[in-house]
DNA sequence: AAGTGGTCTAGACCACCTT
DNA sequence: AGGTGGTCTAGACCACTTG
Protein backbone atom coordinates (compact mmCIF):
# COMPACT_ATOMS: atom_id res chain seq x y z
CA UNK A 1 0.00 0.00 0.00
CA UNK A 2 1.68 3.18 -1.09
CA UNK A 3 1.29 6.03 0.99
CA UNK A 4 0.97 9.71 -0.41
CA UNK A 5 3.83 11.64 0.72
CA UNK A 6 7.16 13.12 -0.42
CA UNK A 7 10.16 10.67 -0.31
CA UNK A 8 12.61 12.71 1.61
CA UNK A 9 14.01 11.33 4.37
CA UNK A 10 13.17 14.33 6.64
CA UNK A 11 9.10 13.04 5.70
CA UNK A 12 9.91 9.12 6.19
CA UNK A 13 11.58 10.01 9.74
CA UNK A 14 8.39 12.58 10.56
CA UNK A 15 6.13 10.03 9.61
CA UNK A 16 7.94 7.20 12.13
CA UNK A 17 8.06 9.96 14.77
CA UNK A 18 4.29 10.54 14.53
CA UNK A 19 3.76 6.93 14.97
CA UNK A 20 5.85 6.63 17.69
CA UNK A 21 4.46 9.81 19.45
CA UNK A 22 1.00 8.43 19.05
CA UNK A 23 1.48 5.02 19.72
CA UNK A 24 0.90 3.43 17.09
CA UNK A 25 4.87 2.05 17.84
CA UNK A 26 4.84 1.61 21.60
CA UNK A 27 7.56 1.71 23.66
CA UNK A 28 9.17 -1.65 23.42
CA UNK A 29 7.89 -2.74 19.78
CA UNK A 30 9.34 -3.47 17.34
CA UNK A 31 9.35 -1.81 13.79
CA UNK A 32 9.00 -3.81 10.50
CA UNK A 33 12.15 -4.15 8.64
CA UNK A 34 13.80 -1.51 6.70
CA UNK A 35 12.42 -3.08 3.19
CA UNK A 36 9.02 -3.00 4.28
CA UNK A 37 9.06 0.16 5.11
CA UNK A 38 10.60 1.48 1.99
CA UNK A 39 7.58 -0.27 -0.22
CA UNK A 40 5.07 1.16 2.51
CA UNK A 41 6.25 4.61 1.67
CA UNK A 42 7.49 4.22 -1.83
CA UNK A 43 10.68 4.45 -1.60
CA UNK A 44 14.89 3.36 -1.83
CA UNK A 45 15.69 1.56 1.42
CA UNK A 46 18.47 3.89 1.98
CA UNK A 47 15.90 6.25 2.08
CA UNK A 48 14.53 4.62 5.42
CA UNK A 49 18.04 4.03 6.79
CA UNK A 50 18.85 7.82 6.77
CA UNK A 51 15.05 8.37 8.55
CA UNK A 52 15.82 5.53 11.12
CA UNK A 53 19.51 7.13 11.42
CA UNK A 54 18.05 10.03 12.85
CA UNK A 55 15.63 8.98 14.96
CA UNK A 56 18.20 6.54 16.21
CA UNK A 57 20.75 9.43 17.59
CA UNK A 58 17.96 11.39 18.75
CA UNK A 59 17.76 8.50 21.33
CA UNK A 60 14.17 7.06 20.14
CA UNK A 61 15.21 4.32 18.56
CA UNK A 62 17.19 1.24 19.05
CA UNK A 63 19.04 -0.86 15.89
CA UNK A 64 20.56 -3.91 15.87
CA UNK A 65 21.61 -6.10 12.94
CA UNK A 66 19.12 -9.33 13.14
CA UNK A 67 17.12 -7.76 16.19
CA UNK A 68 15.50 -4.95 14.11
CA UNK A 69 14.58 -1.95 15.01
CA UNK A 70 12.79 -0.84 18.45
CA UNK A 71 10.97 1.64 20.13
CA UNK A 72 12.89 2.75 23.03
CA UNK A 73 11.53 1.32 26.39
CA UNK A 74 12.80 3.46 28.26
CA UNK A 75 13.12 6.90 27.09
CA UNK A 76 15.24 9.34 28.10
CA UNK A 77 15.69 12.83 27.49
CA UNK A 78 18.44 13.83 25.27
CA UNK A 79 20.57 17.29 25.02
CA UNK A 80 23.09 19.05 23.55
CA UNK A 81 24.93 21.76 24.84
CA UNK A 82 27.38 24.01 23.14
CA UNK A 83 29.88 26.43 25.46
CA UNK A 84 31.21 28.24 23.34
CA UNK A 85 34.70 30.33 23.89
CA UNK A 86 33.94 32.14 27.29
CA UNK A 87 34.73 35.33 25.58
CA UNK A 88 32.08 34.80 22.93
CA UNK A 89 29.59 33.74 25.36
CA UNK A 90 29.72 37.22 27.04
CA UNK A 91 29.86 39.40 23.67
CA UNK A 92 27.13 36.93 22.08
CA UNK A 93 24.54 38.32 25.44
CA UNK A 94 25.74 41.53 24.06
CA UNK A 95 28.18 42.71 27.10
CA UNK A 96 31.71 43.59 27.09
CA UNK A 97 34.66 41.23 27.93
CA UNK A 98 36.80 41.52 30.36
CA UNK A 99 39.99 39.46 31.63
CA UNK A 100 42.69 39.41 34.74
CA UNK A 101 44.81 36.65 35.56
CA UNK A 102 44.64 36.17 39.17
CA UNK A 103 47.77 33.89 39.09
CA UNK A 104 50.45 31.76 37.42
CA UNK A 105 52.80 29.17 38.71
CA UNK A 106 53.90 26.18 38.03
CA UNK A 107 52.80 23.46 40.97
CA UNK A 108 52.78 19.61 41.74
CA UNK A 109 49.95 18.07 40.51
CA UNK A 110 47.43 17.42 43.33
CA UNK A 111 45.07 14.16 43.80
CA UNK A 112 41.53 15.37 42.56
CA UNK A 113 43.23 16.71 39.06
CA UNK A 114 45.67 13.48 38.61
CA UNK A 115 42.57 11.82 39.09
CA UNK A 116 40.77 13.68 36.73
CA UNK A 117 44.04 13.10 34.33
CA UNK A 118 43.95 9.39 35.10
CA UNK A 119 47.89 10.06 35.64
CA UNK A 120 49.12 7.92 38.60
CA UNK A 121 52.42 9.61 39.53
CA UNK A 122 52.60 13.38 40.43
CA UNK A 123 54.22 15.91 38.21
CA UNK A 124 55.01 19.77 37.65
CA UNK A 125 51.59 21.53 36.16
CA UNK A 126 50.77 24.67 35.17
CA UNK A 127 48.62 26.17 37.39
CA UNK A 128 46.69 29.19 36.51
CA UNK A 129 43.99 31.28 37.95
CA UNK A 130 41.50 33.42 36.09
CA UNK A 131 38.86 35.45 35.95
CA UNK A 132 36.72 36.56 32.84
CA UNK A 133 34.33 39.90 33.33
CA UNK A 134 30.71 40.91 31.67
CA UNK A 135 30.64 44.24 31.63
CA UNK A 136 33.02 44.77 34.02
CA UNK A 137 30.85 42.79 36.41
CA UNK A 138 32.89 39.26 37.79
CA UNK A 139 31.22 36.55 35.41
CA UNK A 140 33.45 33.02 35.59
CA UNK A 141 36.32 32.40 37.59
CA UNK A 142 38.50 29.72 36.32
CA UNK A 143 41.14 27.25 38.31
CA UNK A 144 42.91 25.61 35.63
CA UNK A 145 45.98 22.79 35.45
CA UNK A 146 47.64 22.48 31.99
CA UNK A 147 50.10 19.51 31.24
CA UNK A 148 53.30 21.38 29.60
CA UNK A 149 54.11 17.93 28.63
CA UNK A 150 51.16 18.38 25.86
CA UNK A 151 51.02 21.58 25.82
CA UNK A 152 54.32 23.35 26.59
CA UNK A 153 53.68 26.06 23.96
CA UNK A 154 51.62 27.35 26.84
CA UNK A 155 55.00 28.34 29.05
CA UNK A 156 55.15 31.10 25.73
CA UNK A 157 51.97 32.90 26.02
CA UNK A 158 51.47 36.29 27.80
CA UNK A 159 48.32 34.91 30.05
CA UNK A 160 47.89 38.70 31.38
CA UNK A 161 46.44 39.16 27.84
CA UNK A 162 45.00 36.15 26.39
CA UNK A 163 42.95 33.84 28.43
CA UNK A 164 43.97 29.97 28.61
CA UNK A 165 40.49 29.39 27.76
CA UNK A 166 40.93 31.39 24.10
CA UNK A 167 44.23 29.86 23.78
CA UNK A 168 43.55 26.54 24.35
CA UNK A 169 39.78 26.42 22.61
CA UNK A 170 41.88 28.23 19.56
CA UNK A 171 45.19 26.34 19.35
CA UNK A 172 45.31 22.75 20.75
CA UNK A 173 42.32 20.82 19.74
CA UNK A 174 41.45 17.95 21.71
CA UNK A 175 40.31 14.46 20.80
CA UNK A 176 38.29 13.90 24.14
CA UNK A 177 36.64 15.58 26.26
CA UNK A 178 34.96 14.97 29.75
CA UNK A 179 32.28 17.46 30.98
CA UNK A 180 31.08 17.38 34.41
CA UNK A 181 28.12 20.15 36.23
CA UNK A 182 28.02 20.50 39.93
CA UNK A 183 27.03 23.13 42.63
CA UNK A 184 29.45 24.27 45.02
CA UNK A 185 29.05 26.61 47.79
CA UNK A 186 31.20 29.56 46.97
CA UNK A 187 34.14 29.45 49.97
CA UNK A 188 36.18 32.92 50.69
CA UNK A 189 38.23 33.59 48.25
CA UNK A 190 35.92 32.33 45.32
CA UNK A 191 33.30 34.76 46.88
CA UNK A 192 35.94 37.49 47.01
CA UNK A 193 36.77 36.97 43.06
CA UNK A 194 33.47 36.84 42.21
CA UNK A 195 32.01 39.46 44.59
CA UNK A 196 29.35 37.40 46.00
CA UNK A 197 28.77 36.65 49.69
CA UNK A 198 30.41 33.37 50.79
CA UNK A 199 28.09 30.42 51.00
CA UNK A 200 26.70 31.46 47.32
CA UNK A 201 25.30 28.59 45.23
CA UNK A 202 27.62 28.63 42.56
CA UNK A 203 27.15 26.29 39.00
CA UNK A 204 30.80 24.62 38.48
CA UNK A 205 31.31 23.50 34.87
CA UNK A 206 34.59 21.02 35.35
CA UNK A 207 36.23 19.99 31.29
CA UNK A 208 39.16 17.82 31.54
CA UNK A 209 40.57 17.42 27.57
CA UNK A 210 42.49 14.87 26.02
CA UNK A 211 44.93 14.68 22.77
CA UNK A 212 45.42 10.93 22.57
CA UNK A 213 45.76 9.98 25.57
CA UNK A 214 47.64 12.69 26.64
CA UNK A 215 45.70 15.44 29.17
CA UNK A 216 46.25 18.72 27.83
CA UNK A 217 44.02 20.54 30.53
CA UNK A 218 41.53 20.65 33.30
CA UNK A 219 39.37 23.30 34.62
CA UNK A 220 36.70 24.02 37.09
CA UNK A 221 34.94 27.05 35.93
CA UNK A 222 32.95 28.62 39.04
CA UNK A 223 30.07 31.17 37.44
CA UNK A 224 28.54 34.12 38.77
CA UNK A 225 25.20 33.71 40.91
CA UNK A 226 22.31 33.65 38.25
CA UNK A 227 24.48 31.66 35.85
CA UNK A 228 22.28 29.23 33.60
CA UNK A 229 23.54 26.97 30.99
CA UNK A 230 20.48 26.07 28.47
CA UNK A 231 20.20 22.91 25.99
CA UNK A 232 19.55 22.79 22.60
CA UNK A 233 17.50 19.62 21.35
CA UNK B 1 47.66 10.20 -5.42
CA UNK B 2 45.82 7.15 -3.54
CA UNK B 3 45.81 6.88 -0.04
CA UNK B 4 46.24 3.97 0.80
CA UNK B 5 43.11 3.21 3.08
CA UNK B 6 40.08 1.75 3.80
CA UNK B 7 37.29 3.02 2.31
CA UNK B 8 34.86 3.01 5.36
CA UNK B 9 33.22 6.96 6.11
CA UNK B 10 34.80 6.12 9.87
CA UNK B 11 38.54 5.70 8.29
CA UNK B 12 37.72 8.71 6.14
CA UNK B 13 36.23 10.96 8.86
CA UNK B 14 39.70 9.86 10.79
CA UNK B 15 41.39 11.07 8.92
CA UNK B 16 39.85 14.61 8.16
CA UNK B 17 39.70 14.76 11.26
CA UNK B 18 43.07 14.23 11.98
CA UNK B 19 44.07 16.82 9.62
CA UNK B 20 42.03 19.26 11.28
CA UNK B 21 43.59 18.44 14.89
CA UNK B 22 47.11 18.36 13.30
CA UNK B 23 46.50 21.77 11.45
CA UNK B 24 46.50 20.68 8.09
CA UNK B 25 43.56 22.39 8.20
CA UNK B 26 42.87 25.51 10.31
CA UNK B 27 40.34 27.16 11.54
CA UNK B 28 38.52 28.81 9.38
CA UNK B 29 40.15 27.01 6.10
CA UNK B 30 38.06 25.84 3.18
CA UNK B 31 38.59 22.15 2.50
CA UNK B 32 38.56 20.71 -1.17
CA UNK B 33 35.06 19.68 -2.61
CA UNK B 34 33.82 16.26 -1.33
CA UNK B 35 34.49 14.99 -5.28
CA UNK B 36 37.92 15.97 -4.83
CA UNK B 37 38.50 14.28 -1.52
CA UNK B 38 36.66 11.19 -2.66
CA UNK B 39 39.03 10.83 -5.62
CA UNK B 40 42.34 11.48 -3.07
CA UNK B 41 40.79 8.53 -0.80
CA UNK B 42 40.00 6.10 -3.51
CA UNK B 43 36.37 6.16 -2.81
CA UNK B 44 32.81 7.61 -3.43
CA UNK B 45 31.54 10.99 -2.96
CA UNK B 46 28.57 9.52 -0.93
CA UNK B 47 31.28 8.14 1.04
CA UNK B 48 33.14 10.90 1.68
CA UNK B 49 29.60 12.87 2.57
CA UNK B 50 29.05 10.31 4.88
CA UNK B 51 31.99 10.83 7.10
CA UNK B 52 31.66 15.03 6.45
CA UNK B 53 28.71 14.70 7.70
CA UNK B 54 29.48 13.24 10.87
CA UNK B 55 32.30 15.69 11.36
CA UNK B 56 30.07 18.58 10.83
CA UNK B 57 27.20 16.98 13.54
CA UNK B 58 30.15 17.17 15.72
CA UNK B 59 30.64 20.59 15.18
CA UNK B 60 33.86 20.63 14.15
CA UNK B 61 33.15 21.76 10.13
CA UNK B 62 30.36 23.79 8.73
CA UNK B 63 28.97 23.02 5.54
CA UNK B 64 27.04 25.30 2.95
CA UNK B 65 26.22 24.63 -0.32
CA UNK B 66 28.24 26.21 -3.37
CA UNK B 67 30.13 27.86 -0.35
CA UNK B 68 31.92 24.71 0.12
CA UNK B 69 33.14 23.34 3.59
CA UNK B 70 35.01 24.86 6.49
CA UNK B 71 36.78 24.53 9.76
CA UNK B 72 34.55 25.47 12.18
CA UNK B 73 36.91 29.20 13.39
CA UNK B 74 35.30 29.31 16.76
CA UNK B 75 35.11 25.86 18.09
CA UNK B 76 32.51 25.08 20.31
CA UNK B 77 32.36 22.18 23.42
CA UNK B 78 29.87 20.16 22.05
CA UNK B 79 28.40 17.71 24.55
CA UNK B 80 25.32 15.19 25.11
CA UNK B 81 23.46 14.42 27.53
CA UNK B 82 21.62 11.58 28.63
CA UNK B 83 18.52 12.33 31.59
CA UNK B 84 17.26 9.12 32.22
CA UNK B 85 14.26 8.73 34.35
CA UNK B 86 14.88 9.46 37.80
CA UNK B 87 13.98 5.48 39.29
CA UNK B 88 16.46 3.86 36.42
CA UNK B 89 19.13 6.36 37.39
CA UNK B 90 19.00 5.68 40.91
CA UNK B 91 18.63 2.16 39.93
CA UNK B 92 21.66 2.39 37.79
CA UNK B 93 24.17 3.49 40.49
CA UNK B 94 23.61 0.12 42.28
CA UNK B 95 20.99 1.79 44.78
CA UNK B 96 17.40 0.99 45.82
CA UNK B 97 14.62 3.50 44.52
CA UNK B 98 12.14 5.25 46.88
CA UNK B 99 9.81 7.47 46.51
CA UNK B 100 7.50 9.96 48.16
CA UNK B 101 4.41 12.31 47.43
CA UNK B 102 4.80 15.45 49.12
CA UNK B 103 1.57 17.52 47.59
CA UNK B 104 -0.52 17.40 44.88
CA UNK B 105 -2.62 20.17 44.19
CA UNK B 106 -4.77 22.19 41.62
CA UNK B 107 -3.39 25.56 41.69
CA UNK B 108 -3.33 29.21 39.49
CA UNK B 109 -0.49 29.09 37.62
CA UNK B 110 2.23 31.33 38.83
CA UNK B 111 4.01 33.86 36.87
CA UNK B 112 7.56 31.96 35.96
CA UNK B 113 5.61 28.82 35.40
CA UNK B 114 3.33 30.92 32.62
CA UNK B 115 6.41 32.25 31.46
CA UNK B 116 8.33 29.06 30.79
CA UNK B 117 5.22 27.45 29.36
CA UNK B 118 5.12 30.83 27.08
CA UNK B 119 1.08 31.16 27.92
CA UNK B 120 -0.15 34.95 28.18
CA UNK B 121 -3.10 34.45 30.83
CA UNK B 122 -3.11 32.22 33.96
CA UNK B 123 -4.67 28.52 33.91
CA UNK B 124 -5.14 25.84 36.39
CA UNK B 125 -2.80 23.60 36.94
CA UNK B 126 -1.54 20.58 38.64
CA UNK B 127 1.09 21.04 40.81
CA UNK B 128 2.75 18.09 42.51
CA UNK B 129 5.84 18.02 44.85
CA UNK B 130 7.83 15.05 45.21
CA UNK B 131 10.79 13.30 46.31
CA UNK B 132 13.31 10.66 44.75
CA UNK B 133 15.01 8.79 47.18
CA UNK B 134 18.66 6.31 46.62
CA UNK B 135 18.70 3.93 49.13
CA UNK B 136 16.33 5.68 51.71
CA UNK B 137 18.19 9.17 51.50
CA UNK B 138 16.96 12.09 50.12
CA UNK B 139 17.98 11.82 46.21
CA UNK B 140 16.35 14.59 44.80
CA UNK B 141 13.15 16.85 44.98
CA UNK B 142 11.04 17.50 42.19
CA UNK B 143 8.50 21.08 42.11
CA UNK B 144 6.34 20.10 38.77
CA UNK B 145 3.42 21.42 37.30
CA UNK B 146 1.09 19.92 35.05
CA UNK B 147 -0.92 20.75 32.24
CA UNK B 148 -4.14 19.53 32.44
CA UNK B 149 -5.61 20.69 29.01
CA UNK B 150 -2.76 18.19 27.86
CA UNK B 151 -2.50 15.65 29.79
CA UNK B 152 -6.23 14.99 31.50
CA UNK B 153 -5.18 11.47 32.46
CA UNK B 154 -2.77 12.44 35.32
CA UNK B 155 -5.63 13.42 37.22
CA UNK B 156 -5.97 9.23 37.27
CA UNK B 157 -2.95 8.41 37.95
CA UNK B 158 -2.39 7.60 41.92
CA UNK B 159 0.84 9.70 42.13
CA UNK B 160 1.24 8.92 45.69
CA UNK B 161 2.52 5.41 44.29
CA UNK B 162 3.71 6.25 40.76
CA UNK B 163 6.02 9.53 39.92
CA UNK B 164 4.68 11.72 37.66
CA UNK B 165 8.08 12.03 36.27
CA UNK B 166 8.12 7.86 35.58
CA UNK B 167 4.60 8.67 34.26
CA UNK B 168 4.77 11.25 31.94
CA UNK B 169 8.19 9.72 30.31
CA UNK B 170 6.54 6.42 29.67
CA UNK B 171 3.28 7.61 28.57
CA UNK B 172 3.29 11.18 27.14
CA UNK B 173 5.91 11.44 24.40
CA UNK B 174 7.06 15.28 23.43
CA UNK B 175 7.72 17.19 20.88
CA UNK B 176 10.15 19.90 22.34
CA UNK B 177 12.14 19.87 25.37
CA UNK B 178 13.64 23.00 27.09
CA UNK B 179 16.17 21.93 29.29
CA UNK B 180 18.17 24.41 32.12
CA UNK B 181 20.42 24.39 34.88
CA UNK B 182 21.41 26.33 37.81
CA UNK B 183 22.83 26.01 41.44
CA UNK B 184 20.41 27.29 44.41
CA UNK B 185 20.89 27.87 47.67
CA UNK B 186 18.33 25.60 49.79
CA UNK B 187 16.03 27.20 51.45
CA UNK B 188 14.34 26.13 54.70
CA UNK B 189 11.84 23.74 52.91
CA UNK B 190 14.28 22.01 50.27
CA UNK B 191 16.65 22.15 52.67
CA UNK B 192 14.31 20.15 55.13
CA UNK B 193 12.97 17.52 52.37
CA UNK B 194 16.61 16.51 51.04
CA UNK B 195 18.20 16.56 54.62
CA UNK B 196 20.69 18.84 53.84
CA UNK B 197 22.09 22.15 55.98
CA UNK B 198 20.09 25.55 54.47
CA UNK B 199 22.13 27.37 52.08
CA UNK B 200 23.35 24.20 50.77
CA UNK B 201 24.21 24.91 46.89
CA UNK B 202 22.15 22.39 44.95
CA UNK B 203 22.11 21.79 41.55
CA UNK B 204 18.49 22.28 39.62
CA UNK B 205 17.41 20.78 36.84
CA UNK B 206 14.38 22.40 34.94
CA UNK B 207 12.56 21.12 32.67
CA UNK B 208 9.68 22.04 30.51
CA UNK B 209 8.15 20.26 27.84
CA UNK B 210 5.68 20.54 25.02
CA UNK B 211 3.46 18.56 22.27
CA UNK B 212 3.33 20.61 19.42
CA UNK B 213 2.40 23.79 21.20
CA UNK B 214 0.84 22.57 24.14
CA UNK B 215 2.76 22.65 27.10
CA UNK B 216 3.15 19.19 29.13
CA UNK B 217 4.95 19.86 32.27
CA UNK B 218 7.33 21.97 33.54
CA UNK B 219 9.93 20.78 36.65
CA UNK B 220 12.35 22.13 38.86
CA UNK B 221 13.65 18.73 40.22
CA UNK B 222 16.65 20.23 43.01
CA UNK B 223 19.48 17.05 43.63
CA UNK B 224 20.69 16.45 46.70
CA UNK B 225 24.47 17.80 47.78
CA UNK B 226 27.46 15.89 45.45
CA UNK B 227 25.43 15.12 42.61
CA UNK B 228 27.06 15.23 39.29
CA UNK B 229 26.06 15.34 35.77
CA UNK B 230 28.34 13.97 33.14
CA UNK B 231 28.58 14.44 29.29
CA UNK B 232 29.52 11.99 26.68
CA UNK B 233 31.30 13.11 23.82
C1' DA C 1 24.91 31.48 -13.83
C1' DA C 2 27.41 28.12 -11.96
C1' DG C 3 29.48 25.50 -8.33
C1' DT C 4 28.92 22.92 -4.26
C1' DG C 5 26.77 20.11 -0.94
C1' DG C 6 22.29 17.31 -0.16
C1' DT C 7 19.52 13.60 -1.51
C1' DC C 8 17.60 9.64 -3.94
C1' DT C 9 17.97 5.20 -6.34
C1' DA C 10 19.11 0.36 -7.25
C1' DG C 11 21.92 -3.06 -6.41
C1' DA C 12 25.45 -5.42 -4.07
C1' DC C 13 28.01 -7.08 -0.32
C1' DC C 14 29.28 -7.12 4.54
C1' DA C 15 28.94 -7.66 9.68
C1' DC C 16 26.62 -8.55 13.41
C1' DC C 17 23.44 -10.86 16.00
C1' DT C 18 19.75 -14.03 17.29
C1' DT C 19 17.95 -18.45 16.77
C1' DA D 1 22.42 -20.52 9.38
C1' DG D 2 19.94 -16.92 8.24
C1' DG D 3 17.93 -12.44 8.78
C1' DT D 4 18.58 -7.73 9.66
C1' DG D 5 20.73 -3.39 9.66
C1' DG D 6 25.19 -0.98 7.94
C1' DT D 7 27.83 0.43 4.17
C1' DC D 8 29.63 1.25 -0.48
C1' DT D 9 29.08 2.43 -5.37
C1' DA D 10 27.86 5.00 -9.52
C1' DG D 11 25.01 7.96 -11.39
C1' DA D 12 21.51 11.32 -11.46
C1' DC D 13 19.05 15.27 -10.11
C1' DC D 14 17.95 18.92 -6.82
C1' DA D 15 18.55 23.15 -3.84
C1' DC D 16 20.95 26.48 -1.99
C1' DT D 17 24.21 30.39 -2.23
C1' DT D 18 27.77 32.79 -3.69
C1' DG D 19 30.43 35.35 -7.29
Amino acid sequence: MNVEARNSWADIRDVIRARILDRTYSPGDKLPRDEDIAAEMGCARTTVHRAMQALSAAGLLERKRKGGTHVKADPVTRAIFDIPITRREIEQRGSTYGYQLISRHMEESPLPVMARFGIPGPVKLLHVKALHLADNRPYMLEDRWIDIRSTPEILDVDLSRTSANEWLVRNKPCSRIDLRFYALNADGDIARHLATAPGSALLVIERTTWIGHEPITSVQAAAAPGYLVSARN
